[in-house]
RNA sequence: CGCGGGGUAGAGCAGCUGGUAGCUCGUCGGGCUCAUAACCCGGAGGUCGUUGGUUCAAAUCCUUCCCCCGCAA
């Protein structure tokens, strides 16, 4: 089974490392051009152009997908299944007609929630205690396809998006490979969507930084971690934005309107909440400075409750 | 050369209109206390990131390089 892959970060990586690792027959790969990163704009390859060279499988990078050039490639590779993985592009139909076992995708989320940019994100910052992956068909519409498997996973309490992000990327890759195993041998199953239960996210961006303080506890506190690694939730205290990374709850009650600093102390910074709940900050980052714990901060700091 | 912030005791910071360094926490010793993460007294601990220069004198001014962080991508 000749097999093209199209994947541009470490989440597609992991699915890459998979198929490899189980001896798939890797014709080509498809990635996003090289993009400038970093604070000197250095020119970066992608995590999957960097795998697949290692392993001297070709890397294409087409600058368009519509333009003819990477639907001749795709002809010449002639692969017999196109598996795409957070490829960041939108392929065009006549693309995903080309190989005749179709075009499947690994998408980070438990179909048909959250279709679309940030399914990861989402399912901590909205508070789910089960997330997953799902593969299935593409199809014409984002993240409509028929779906092929699903597998769960409890989100932890205190989980980031980026710590998901990791189990979820390889609890993909071994999805993946069940499903192009299942598929090969005949055995796949196929089950259209419910679009009606649909739900769409689109990428985070810092305007989501701010910290709402009018929720409870727990829709904060994911909030700070599903906004991890990026773009990180953000507090006004003594004069400075400070970015949040950790926090915990407590059992303390105030009077006091939410956002308005209750204590501080060596177990951190508390904040009130929505109701007169409270919720500990531990961990925070000023500006120019590395993260620290919220008692290390105090000390440069010294805060004064009202 | 994309823009900017920062590197000062174990930790977090101040000092940076030049005159050999200070605060909070921690740490060590002693005291107080039924007790304590509380309080009191005392001590240790820093070649002020690196290189060269200006100066009678530099953490403080200029220069080289290294490292950290944010923005932008």
């Amino acid at each position: 089974m000749r097999i093209v892959f199209m994947g541009t970060p470490d989440f597609a990586a992991r699915s890459l490392e998979k198929l490899i690792e189980e001896q798939f027959e890797v014709a080509g790969v498809f990635s996003q051009p090289d993009k400038p990163v970093g604070r000197h704009a250095l020119l970066q390859a992608p995590p999957v152009k960097e795998l697949a060279l290692r392993h001297g499988i070709p890397v294409f990078q087409p600058e368009k997908m519509r333009d003819g050039t990477a639907l001749q490639i795709l002809r010449e590779l002639r692969p017999d299944i196109l598996v795409v993985v957070a490829y960041g592009r939108i392929l065009p139909d006549e693309l995903l007609a080309v190989p005749p076992m179709g075009a499947i995708n690994v998408h980070g989320s438990l179909l048909p929630k959250y279709r679309g940019a940030s399914p990861i994100q989402w399912a901590v910052l909205n508070g789910d205690e089960v997330s997953g992956v799902s593969t299935m068909y593409l199809a014409h519409d984002m993240d409509a396809g028929d779906v092929i498997y699903t597998a769960e996973t409890p989100v932890g309490e205190y989980e980031t998006s980026g710590e998901l992000y990791e189990r979820l990327a390889d609890l993909g890759a071994e999805l993946l490979v069940k499903t192009l195993r299942d598929l090969e041998a005949g055995r796949a199953p196929r089950t259209p969507q419910d679009h009606s239960r649909a739900t769409y996210v689109a990428k985070l961006d810092k305007s989501m930084s701010p910290i709402d303080w009018d929720r409870t506890p727990r829709q904060v506190l994911k909030w700070i971690y599903g906004l991890q690694p990026w773009p990180v939730a953000t507090m006004e205290l003594g004069g400075q934005t400070l970015k949040v990374f950790g926090a915990e709850y407590t059992d303390t009650r105030t009077d006091k309107q939410p956002g308005e600093l209750v204590s501080a102390g060596k177990e951190g910074i508390e904040i009130a909440c929505r109701g007169g709940e409270t919720l500990r900050i531990t961990r925070v980052q000023a500006p120019g400075k590395k993260a620290m714990s919220a008692a290390d901060y105090l000390r440069g700091h010294p805060l004064t409750v009202d």
